[in-house]
DNA sequence: CTGAAAGCGCTTACAG
DNA sequence: CTGAAAGCGCTTACAG
């Protein structure tokens, strides 16, 4: 040991990779398109760090792969099948996306970081149908009662539970639906917004199936002169940062994204040492600021 | 090689590097603490992914590490000693952080992603001085005479360099610095304001060193019922997503994150090959919004 | 030009 | 318990 403290010795990682045939790598990989919408999302940041800590702790290293592509995605497939990766945790899967299923047939243990199409892939989620409850329920404490809905891309399941969460909860207390199409981007939020002003003018609140969405419905309110809260009030989903500086600032509903990723670790370090592959299902809670 | 395709033949990665000493896969190493502003930063996600695309471009993987404290730092040397990778990129590196010195040391290609104190390390840096001297004019063309500035943390050369760039142009002009110390973070833009308000009653324009402290300015410009641009003109720097849906939108110098990190890569895919270490400095522009 | 051998630097069963 | 040998799956000089 003196010895190698004095001649500075470190063993050689691609030896003894090759036969213990464990890397301690494990794979991160961003399925999003270039224009999509999760990994622009502000929350990117968060997520890839959490993972990155959690496995630092489990003395894991993180090779970060963009799938944003077929040919990336084949990329991919041929990276993992080389054995360079013990595992793979993939993050904003389209529910259409072969991957999953292509490094399943690898037999690589593989978690994804929101709930897909392919049955057999343990996943960590966010409880996104009650959040959105929670936000229709709120607004209805707050004494609204004509509540429209701006959803995200319908591709995407977080979007489709969110709708569903709150088109159940409307129906639940006797309520019409009314709802507009976005895509997640601030734009799409803003267009939603004055469709809705136009379609259904009456409208006392409008629950954005996330922040930016919102963000961009709070700018479009202020331009047609609808006071917020008290013409509109406007409840968010993630809780991002710019949910708090906006103004008004935004209730919004919180994602625990930094604890969804240290989970969907474990998921996947369990899920490595033959361990259980039930779903995580995360909590979430209503932040409540000025616009409500 | 229909052999090769009949039986879905993948070279083994391991054995591959272990014979040719080349791994094809660089590290990016953010350096920044646990609270550190640069990786929180809203254009975190965005040099991420650029970075990641320019790497696969070139065929080499990308693997993600994280220096928050000296117990993570020593896994990265010793990750990197353990031949895992051909080179290395830093991130938000600190000018007193002792990890590119030691990297060097062990012989391995390093570049970073902005100026550092260690002399022999290229670099890809913005123009920061140049940013910062660019909305000075700005300011003063709009017929700003007393402006103030909130600065970054200074152990960091972006902060120190937009600084500079501030001084310098407020001399040239013959005009006196007003200065409060930021760190980057909205909290810290809302204490500095709060503070020139103070210390400054005149002030007719604020120069932010970056976006989130001109966002926290702005707020408390709001609360002092202070208007925006017509009694005190903001700008920011960084042009992050949120300039844009700040109320008023915000008069920011743009970074051009997206290629700094495309360059940070081919800088060090040439060093790795034996090319130049010239540093880079990137080029900026000022996006004129409301707030000017 | 083709094919067998040596060797990269480890770990792990196995012999002493 | 210690130490030498075999082998992980490649690449690359080298012999035929």
């Amino acid at each position: 040991m003196r010895a190698v403290h004095e001649l500075g010795y470190v063993p050689n990682g691609a030896a003894r990779n090759l036969v213990t045939r464990r890397t301690d790598t494990l794979a991160v990989v961003v399925c999003d398109p270039p224009q999509g919408v999760v990994s622009d999302d502000p929350l990117f940041s968060t997520v890839v760090r959490a993972i990155s800590r959690e496995l630092e702790t489990a003395g894991k290293r993180l090779v970060l792969m963009l799938a944003e592509s077929d040919q990336s995605r084949t990329r991919v497939e041929q990276y993992i099948a080389g054995g360079h990766v013990d595992g793979a945790l993939l993050i904003a899967l389209h529910g259409t996306d072969p991957l999953p299923a292509a490094l399943v047939r690898q037999h690589l243990p593989v978690v994804s970081f929101n709930r897909t199409n392919a049955p057999d892939i343990p996943y960590v989620a966010l409880d996104n149908a009650g959040g959105a409850a929670t936000a229709v329920h709120h607004l209805l404490e707050r004494g609204r009662r004509r509540i429209a809905a701006i959803t995200g891309p319908l591709e995407l399941y977080e979007a489709r539970e969110r709708l569903d969460g709150y088109r159940q909860a409307m129906r639940d207390t006797g309520r019409r639906s009314i709802v507009a199409l976005g895509d997640f981007t601030r734009i799409s939020g803003a267009e939603a917004m004055r469709q809705l002003l136009e379609d259904e003018p009456q409208l006392d609140a409008v629950f954005a199936s996330n922040d930016l969405m919102a963000i961009g419905a709070l700018r479009v309110l202020h331009q047609a002169g609808r006071r917020v809260p008290e013409d509109v009030a406007v409840v968010g989903f993630d809780d991002i940062e710019a949910a708090s500086y906006t103004s008004p600032s935004l209730t919004s509903v919180r994602s625990p994204m930094a604890d969804q990723a240290t989970a969907a670790v474990h998921l996947l370090l369990g899920l490595i040492d033959g361990g259980p592959t039930d779903p995580v299902i995360m909590p979430n809670e209503l932040v409540i600021r000025e616009s409500t």
